[in-house]
Parts: C-alpha cells; structure tokens; sequence
DNA sequence: TTTAGCACTCTCGAAGCGAGAGTGCTAAAT
DNA sequence: ATTTAGCACTCTCGCTTCGAGAGTGCTAAA
C-alpha cells in the first residue's frame, strides 16, 4: 500500500466526507460539481480507480459510484482528519452546564452522556468514575429502625457505598457512632488486605460490620466499570445503515448487554492513558457485533486513583472529527472534575 | 357495544391470542383448525363480521384475516384474560436473586429491569424509589483534602444524598464531627420546613452545611422519578411492529427522553395505589408517540414514605397475561423490599 | 341458526422493461 | 506523460403486469 499522493488524498478525503453526509455512493461527476473541482470527473475517476485498488473504495455494484471501505476511514482519521476542537462557545456552554451540577457524580454522568449524543448524533455510554485501588477512607453507622443498621462506606476518590446490616441484637446509636469511630481510625488509607491484616484488633460488633465491607468490596472489585450512563439510543435508529431492526439490535445489544460492554472497555481503554481517544472502526475484525459500527472511547479520570470511561457508537460512516473533539473534550472535562474532586 | 356472547368472546380471545403470537393477520379457517373447533369456518366469519361491527376488529385490506383493534386489548385484557400469575419456580429464582443482591438498591433496580424485560420479552424501566415526603435521619462530614468535605446525608427510607462542599478555611475532621453530630442531632426526624425553622440555631460552618442540605434537597424535590434504569430495549427491536426504524424511534423516545417519561409516570402510577397494575394500550389516544406500543406500569414501595415506579413497554401486541404478571410480581417483590429495609 | 359452496377482492412475489446514473476504456489533446 | 472528451456498457431502481393464494361475504340449503 504505497503512500497517496496529494491528489489521491484530496479525493479520498471529499469522498469520505460526501459519504459521511449523503450515505449514499459517491460518483465522479457529483464530486466535480459539487466542490468546482479543476480536474475533469475523468481524472477522478482514474483516481478512484487507483483508490479502489489500494483497498480504500469499493463499489456497490458497476455502475453506482464508491463507498469508502473501512480501510479509508482508517486512513481518514489517521492522516487526513487533522485536528479539530469543539467551538469554543459550545465548549464553555458545556463546561458551564457541568459547574451547574454541582458535585453529583451522577448528574455528571448523566449531563456526559446527554453532551456526547448530542454532539455526535449517535449513541453514547458514559461509566462512573471508578477507584482503580480503592482506600478506606471513612465509616457511618446509623441505626435505622430496630437491628437495622445502615453502614456508609467512604472510599479515596470519594466513592460512597452503602450496605444494610442486620443485628443479632439492638445496639444503641451511640455504641454504633463509637464502633464507626474505632473502624475508622484504625482502617483509615488502608486498601482491602491491609483492613484484612487488622483482623482480631475488633470486637464482635466491629467484625460483623468489617465482613460486610469486606464483601461489598470484593464484589465492587470484580467489576470493571462502575454504573453505566447512556444517551442518544435512538440517534442510531434515524441512520439509514440500522433501517432495518436486526443491524440495530446487534449494535444496541453491545451498549445494553453488560458483558459485552466490559469485553469492549477491557480489550481497549483499560491500557489506554486518560484522555486518549481510541477509535474502533468496524469492529476491527474482532467484534462480531460491530460489523458496520464505530466506537469512539477514552479513559478519563486520575489514573492509578480514579477513572472511568466514556465513547460514542455510531455507523462506521460517522462523523469523526466532531464526535472524536466531542469525547476529547468531554474526556478532558470529566477528568478535570474528578481530579478537582479528589484534591484541591 | 353490547355485551359480547360466549361464542364471541371465545373468538375474540383465540384471535388475540393468536394475533400476539404470530403478528399476523388471523383468518377463520386458520382459526378453525388450529383449535378444532367444533364450529365451521362460516359461522366464525359470522361472528367475526359482528366483531367486526362491534370495533373489536379490523382487516388490514379486503381479503386479509382479522387484526384486533386497540379496543379489542381493552377488553382482553379487563374480561378475557383472567388472573394470571409466574409460574411458582419462576417466583422463587427471581426472589432468590434479589435477596442474593444483599441490600444494595442500584443492582435491585437492575435486576428488576432485566427480569421484567426477560419475562415480558419487552422494554422494561424501573425508577428508583423516592421518599414522598423525606425526614431528615442523619448527616456525616468527611474532611477529604484541604478545605474540600464530603457530606452525607441519610434520609428517611435509607436514602443517602451525597455533596461536596468548599469551605472557606481548613476546618479539622474533630470539628466537623462535632458539627455533623449537633446538626443531626437537632434536625433528626424533621423534613424541608423544620429545619429552614430551625435557622438562626446555628454557627457558621453550620449554616453553610445546612445551605448546602437545602440546596440539594430542593433539587431532588423537582423530580418525581428517581435514576431511571431501562432494560430490554433491544427486544422490542425485534418486534415485527418495530422493523422499520422510525416507529422503534418514536417508542424509545419515551423511555429515553427524561421528561416524556416524567409525563408519563406522572399522569398514570402516581394516581394509582401500590402493586396496583395499570395498562395503557396504544397510548389512549393521548400519547403520539405510543400509537402501536402498549406499557405496564405499577408503583411500588410504601406509600407515603418511600415509592417509585416500574413498567413494560411493548408493542400493543403483547402477551398482556404474561406481562402483567411479571409487573405485578416484581412490584411488589421490590414493595416487600423496600418495606423491609423501611422497618422490621 | 348453521354451513356448504362459490364468486369476488386484494396482496404478494416474480418477471419484464426502460430510464438513469456511473463506470471503464480509447483515442485525442495538452 | 497527463488529462480529458466521447461513448458503449452495466447495473439498479421503480414501474407495470400477471397469476397464485388466501380470505372474505353472500346466498341458498340443511
């Protein structure tokens, strides 16, 4: 696959872009007209010609104009697509929406996820930011209503998790708060196996509580992503590659079934540094799924403490440019929030 | 309308029942042989002109089978179909799952999205559940780093509200503990108004806390519906009624769009009492955008206190006994749930 | 009241056909 | 050595036609 020359590119390019907005096959004379080219629409066609044998066009059917195979889009958003960011005044619309919503995580999520829809017109998934080593940071106890206790966990990062606990017997509000005050002195910046090491330090009412952290965490961290957020679900539905249902279900099924969602995330984000986008085109060959679909995901968050990750799914025939500046900037945004979250 | 006959309302209940399994339009000798009946196929044609008549029918063109009408399902579904419920083992896995799921809402709420949408072969959507009026229960203050603190708030029900908050000048964890402590002490068990009441009682650390408590509250007050978790979507994909893209769009619509949603819920289960199933069957005239989608919806929870809502979207071709049976289920599944983690 | 018989209607898929779009090739022009 | 005009060729798409099949409604007999 020799490198194009200018010419071939400047084709390639119009073509994709063309494609991008008409989703139907793009024809030499269509391309002269429509952007006053000075060469002749036989001179495009020799370079489509050219195009075609290096693996970036193909054609429908003899006589319909090309399509640009998965190969192109590769190209294009490697070599062709350049860099581009969103306007600046709907940057700062966003970033405004985002300071907003004060410091719920959730409404972050859900405002990612609407931004990114929005932005790209197609599907997109946003998961909560997750500790990637979690420290025990903070415990409450609060007595409920007879031996129910509710037991609020605070990790680094600012995670919250809660757990109901059961009493043999009630225990006094105060006991509970003395309780919660012992655990958390004596287990504060620990990670899991360190609280395991204290074990026998705790009386039996400690260590009913701890065997329920324990298992609260050990559950949490078998899971990859944290709560999935997503958006734009039916802006697949309006592209005519999912007219009809069985390619859209194959595509959605992706984004709802959770396994198929952590397959994805790990095979690509996971080794990914923060804020870096990663584009799948096609499904690279690997995912069944994802025949004719694109993803376009980043990891955000601090590594090594907190991160989630976010992207978009289109049609393979996407409009890049502004759905990769759409994740970079949401990326970035996301990242800024929790790190600001996490230390000032 | 009159009342319908024996032998019309046998008809009419093997035609839906038929209809819903095969989507397509059911002609009289089909009917005839499938059932052995001991009728002819003329007289069925006859009763099938009166319910034709009657608007319990309709064909698609001249010289097709008979479709039900919207009305039809009305009826169905109030004198047919009978008292339906699981299948007992059924029960019992489902409820072995959700106390498998310990105390931890979010994943009841996901597991009651994926058993309705499995059971129904449907969209499903569960809201979280809300406390109607909240009563203040107890509030923790986190130091996290520098003048940043973590507040926690337990709510009546078990609900816990998280924010964070900048403070003007480092305060040491001790005096926040203090503070948490005097603020849960005098606002316990008092909702919105009694602790605006109780202004002037405190300092300034705790006045801006309190702010902040306000301020979030507020905000959760203006939605009724609580996270919405969805499941399923991909189901109703693979409904016939659903094959070109644009009626799917319309449907998903409702169950993405927040505020569609919010409309729907709001004029149907907020009405109704608990675990009592309501059914809306081609939108009711009122929603354009079910035209052709039925949608099973209950409330759950303990009324008063804490509740939220939970539904099946499906095409209005739906097995309704099935469906009703699962929502009826799950609601109140998640109403015993919800009660118990309330008191016991 | 039910049913057999029958003419009638309408859809659906296959087949045929022409218009139109777009190509690839060749030969002339630059 | 490129570029381009010209042209024959190919293939899709929309349209029409047509026959088979399914299902009805009506009528007259049981």
């Amino acid at each position: 696959m020799a490198a194009l020359n200018e010419r071939q590119k400047l084709i390639l390019a119009l073509i994709v872009h063309d494609f991008v907005e008409t989703a139907q096959p793009i024809g030499s004379n269509h391309l002269v007209e429509r952007y006053n080219l000075d060469i002749s629409s036989a001179t495009v066609r020799n370079v489509m010609v050219d195009l075609t044998d290096a693996g970036y066009l193909r054609q429908p059917h003899t006589s319909a104009g090309r399509v640009p195979t998965e190969e192109a889009y590769r190209y294009f958003v490697r070599q062709l697509m350049g860099h581009t960011e969103l306007p600046a005044t709907t940057q700062r619309t966003i970033t405004h929406q985002f300071y907003q919503a004060g410091r719920d995580v959730s409404r972050w999520m859900r405002l990612a996820a609407s931004v990114l829809a929005h932005q790209s017109q197609a599907a997109s998934l946003v998961t909560a930011p997750r500790p990637e080593q979690a420290l025990f940071k903070h415990l409450s106890l609060i007595s409920t209503q007879g031996r129910q206790v509710l037991m609020v966990m605070v990790w680094s990062g600012g995670e919250v998790r809660q757990q109901m606990l059961t009493l043999a017997e009630p225990v006094s509000q105060e006991q509970l708060s003395t309780a919660a005050a012992r655990i958390t002195q004596l287990c504060q910046g620990k990670d899991l196996e360190g609280i395991s090491a204290l074990r026998g330090q705790f009386d039996a009412l400690e260590t009913d509580v701890l065997k329920l952290v324990n298992e609260d965490l050990e559950r949490a961290r078998r899971l990859i992503s944290g709560e999935v957020y997503r958006d734009g679900l039916t802006n697949v539905l309006a592209e005519p590659e999912f007219a009809e249902s069985e390619s859209a279900r194959k595509a959605l099924r992706v984004l709802e079934e959770r396994s198929l969602l952590e397959d994805l995330l790990s095979r690509t984000v996971l080794n990914s540094g923060v804020d870096d986008v990663q584009i799948l085109i096609g499904g690279e060959g690997t995912w069944q799924e994802l025949r004719d679909c694109s993803v376009v995901l980043a990891r955000y968050g601090a590594p090594g403490l907190v991160t989630g990750a976010l992207g978009v799914l289109g049609p393979t025939r996407m409009a890049y440019g502004r759905t990769v500046s759409a994740v970079r900037f949401v990326s970035g945004l996301l990242s800024d929030l929790v790190v600001d979250s996490l230390a000032e």
